[in-house]
DNA sequence: AAAGAGGGCAACCGCAAGGAT
DNA sequence: CATCCTTGCGGTTGCCCTCTT
């Protein structure tokens, strides 16, 4: 038995979009805006089902999409956040201003893929080297009301406020690179490291568990194994998804992956 | 020069989530 | 509370272009 189609597509165009329809559905969405999608083919007289038209739009019609090739910056950053993200491409692409998911997806299954598995098998040609870096499973992340434990990992503590990011229980940085020392946190903290900014610290006191595969698409294992700084939660949010700019910047910060490998 | 292979990318499909009724 | 509708998302498809033989 065969499917009936999600949507009404009798009498409507598939395929392609020319340069005519293009004009016509810029030319609505601009004078109309696209509060309802699938009403919309039918105000601007045009033959393609909602859904087509959304796609269209937000793909390739969009005023603000950046076209072009993918710059080398922007690769990187789609490796490391499909590292921590996996196959969450809206997510990704919610990071990478002017690149749609459709872009960002295609662009990892054509090039980044590979890339990646090259990345790996110089990984497992230095599996002894990966071995060395040690491994930690002290602290939770899961629990804010475990902030005592943080104060027990000596590696980060003193770990406050990164230049250009934002912890999750601080204020957005300000402009003023006067700001980069200025301490938030809230609890948990011992007032001896308050001078301390992950600026001035070696990026051999941060220690990141070894990684493999599943490691950052499993929540729980990222929150069992990741070395926390002491009052670097405080009472702000406390899972992954809470503060993604967070995680990703002090992944980089730290190195990224080859510091890993 | 022609044919086949492979890659790149736009578009489609189906599902899930969330809001409206 | 149940159902319907709309939107958004990720996976997949298929066309077109380029490269290779």
């Amino acid at each position: 038995m065969v499917r009936a189609p999600c949507c009404e597509k009798v009498g409507l165009k598939r395929g392609p979009w020319t340069p005519e329809e293009d004009k016509i559905l810029i030319s609505h969405i601009q004078n109309y805006g696209h509060s309802n999608w699938r009403a919309l083919p039918k105000q601007a007289g045009l033959l393609r089902c909602g859904k087509s038209c959304r796609l269209r739009w937000i793909n390739y019609l969009r005023p603000d999409i950046k076209r072009g090739n993918f710059t080398e910056e922007e690769e990187e950053a789609i490796i490391k956040l499909h590292e921590m993200l996996g196959n969450r491409w809206s997510a990704i692409a919610a990071k990478l201003p002017g690149r749609t998911d459709n872009e960002i997806k295609n662009v990892w299954h054509t090039h980044l893929k590979k890339k990646l598995k090259q990345k790996q098998d110089f990984k497992s040609n230095n599996k002894q080297l990966h071995e060395t870096v040690p491994k930690c499973d002290e602290v939770s992340v899961g629990n804010q009301s475990d902030s005592e434990n943080y104060s027990n990992v000596p590696t980060l503590t003193g770990l406050h406020e990164i230049p250009g990011m934002h912890s999750p229980m601080s204020p957005q940085p300000s402009s003023s690179s006067s700001d980069h020392s200025t301490v938030t946190e809230t609890s948990g903290a011992t007032a001896e490291t308050d001078n301390i900014t992950f600026e001035n610290m070696d990026s051999s006191e941060i220690i990141f568990p070894v990684i493999d595969e599943d490691f950052w698409s499993d929540e729980a294992g990222l929150a069992s194994e990741i070395m926390i700084p002491s009052g670097f939660y405080g009472n702000g949010p406390t899972s992954i998804d809470d503060d993604m700019d967070f995680w990703y910047n002090l992944f980089v910060k730290s190195g990224g992956i080859e510091e890993l490998l």
